[in-house]
DNA sequence: CTTCGGAATG
DNA sequence: ACATTCCGAA
């Protein structure tokens, strides 16, 4: 029973949770939250379609907008202008918490995350741990209730995500790797500007960098970003066993270890492709035109809300994780770092691996605007997903043989391994 | 154009 | 710590 709860708790948590970073959608997100707590899900994937209606305008714009844009630079005015709006209706990523909450009602959402983190998190001890963290610390070991230590490492990053009310505190304080893996769940970004190339891999192609370096930029608030410069950030990545480069793929890049349990938007199971064709990515979506010349894009609205937050132990379920902690917390399991002038030992950011990103499920997520937000469906997978998400860890840096590896891990794993569970 | 790191800076 | 900027070099 508790452990039931728990998971739909969760969802519903996340879905509020997620709208702090929602780039351009929030709103919708905060108020389902709340309703959450006393209606099932149903009701509250109802309600989230409502709100998205209002937002839906901006979103529809953006979409437009950054379509158009996202190939050429020669749009700019359209962008701007878009972004314009946008930024005036909704603060895209950045400061949803406090404004957004506060606006909406923050009362209520407050206080649904609050209890909601609490569970999770108390279950954990997590105190000032990221999300992801969270469970890797408790997992590990932790050194439980030493939080004597927590000023050690007070402000970290996503220090607070969880009990403060959301998850990055105010600001937008997202890292780069974070910001990806919201944009890899979002809909509006992910198949046309970002998108897996191998989910299980955690293998992610920027399809037309220019337009995710926008968008980061416009999340720091960075007029400048540009990809050379995120791709800096990018490149710091590896040091640091976040990120890993697929060479041969032009933009393609791979998360080192990626949370357990995302959901994966768009496509069902993927087309893994592995690392066979070089160059074929596209094929399994089926309008997305992506870097195609034409301006025509298509783009719909999708929308896409993404939602994410942390998972919580499922009950039943401890994720004894089997990562080595080798070096502590090292994320990418101790891969060698060519230069390493410092022997690791730490690895305090929050890696993705262990982060426990869950995402909502697409179809229609709350911001179906125009149509009726159905989700019983979407609930149901979306706990699937959670459960049944795998190990992905360590990727190594290496390509083809690491992404065999890895599904063949994988399938191993499903077959009988557990580790997550 | 993309990719890679060093170096300085916030 | 984590980027951002700038930069020379593949």
């Amino acid at each position: 029973m508790s452990a039931m709860l728990q998971q739909t708790e969760l969802i519903f948590e996340f879905a509020s949770d997620r709208v702090n970073n929602g780039l351009q959608l929030d709103e919708h997100l905060a108020s389902p939250a709340v309703i959450v707590e006393q209606i099932p899900h149903s009701h509250l994937l109802s309600y989230s379609g409502l709100a998205c209606e209002q937002t839906h305008t901006d979103n529809h714009l953006l979409t437009t907008v950054e379509g158009s844009e996202s190939g050429d630079e020669e749009t700019m005015e359209t962008l701007v202008a878009a972004e314009t709006l946008l930024n005036m209706d909704s603060p895209d990523s950045l400061s949803l918490d406090q404004q957004h909450y506060t606006q909406l009602g923050d009362v209520i959402t407050l206080p649904v995350t609050h209890q909601l983190t609490v569970s999770v998190e108390g279950i954990v001890g997590a105190l000032g741990q990221p999300q992801w963290v969270t469970l890797q610390r408790e997992t590990v070991a932790e050194q439980p209730k030493k939080r004597v230590k927590k000023s050690k490492r007070p402000e970290s990053p996503t220090p607070d995500i969880i009990f403060k009310r959301g998850k990055y505190s105010k600001g937008n304080t997202m890292y780069l790797w974070q910001f990806l893996i919201e944009l890899l769940q979002d809909r509006q970004a992910c198949p046309r500007y970002i998108k897996w190339t191998n989910r299980h891999a955690g293998i992610f192609k920027l399809v037309n960098s220019k337009a995710v370096a926008r968008l980061w930029g416009k999340h720091k608030n960075k007029p400048d970003m540009n990809y050379e410069t995120m791709g800096r950030a990018l490149r710091y990545y590896y040091q640091r066993g976040i990120l890993n480069k697929v060479e041969g793929q032009r933009l393609v890049y791979q998360f080192a270890s990626l949370p357990k349990d995302i959901v994966f938007i768009s496509d069902d199971e993927d087309q893994e492709d592995q690392a066979n064709h070089e160059d074929n990515d596209e094929e399994g979506v089926p309008d997305d035109p992506e870097e195609s010349p034409p301006s025509s894009d298509q783009s719909l609205d999708d929308l896409g809300s993404y939602e994410h937050s942390f998972p919580p132990p499922p009950p039943s379920s401890r994720p004894g994780y089997q990562r080595s902690r080798q070096t502590s917390s090292s994320p990418a399991t101790a891969q060698r770092r060519q230069p390493s002038p410092k022997s690791n030992s730490r690895s305090p950011a929050p890696s993705p691996a262990q982060c426990k990103t869950v995402i909502r499920p697409p179809g229609g997520s709350l911001i179906q605007q125009q149509h009726l937000p159905i989700v019983s469906a979407e609930m149901l997978r979306t706990l699937q997903n959670v459960q049944s998400l795998q190990p992905g860890h360590h990727g190594s840096v290496f390509r083809t043989a690491q992404l065999l590896g890895s599904l063949c891990e994988r399938q191993a794993a499903s077959g009988g391994q557990t580790t997550s569970q």
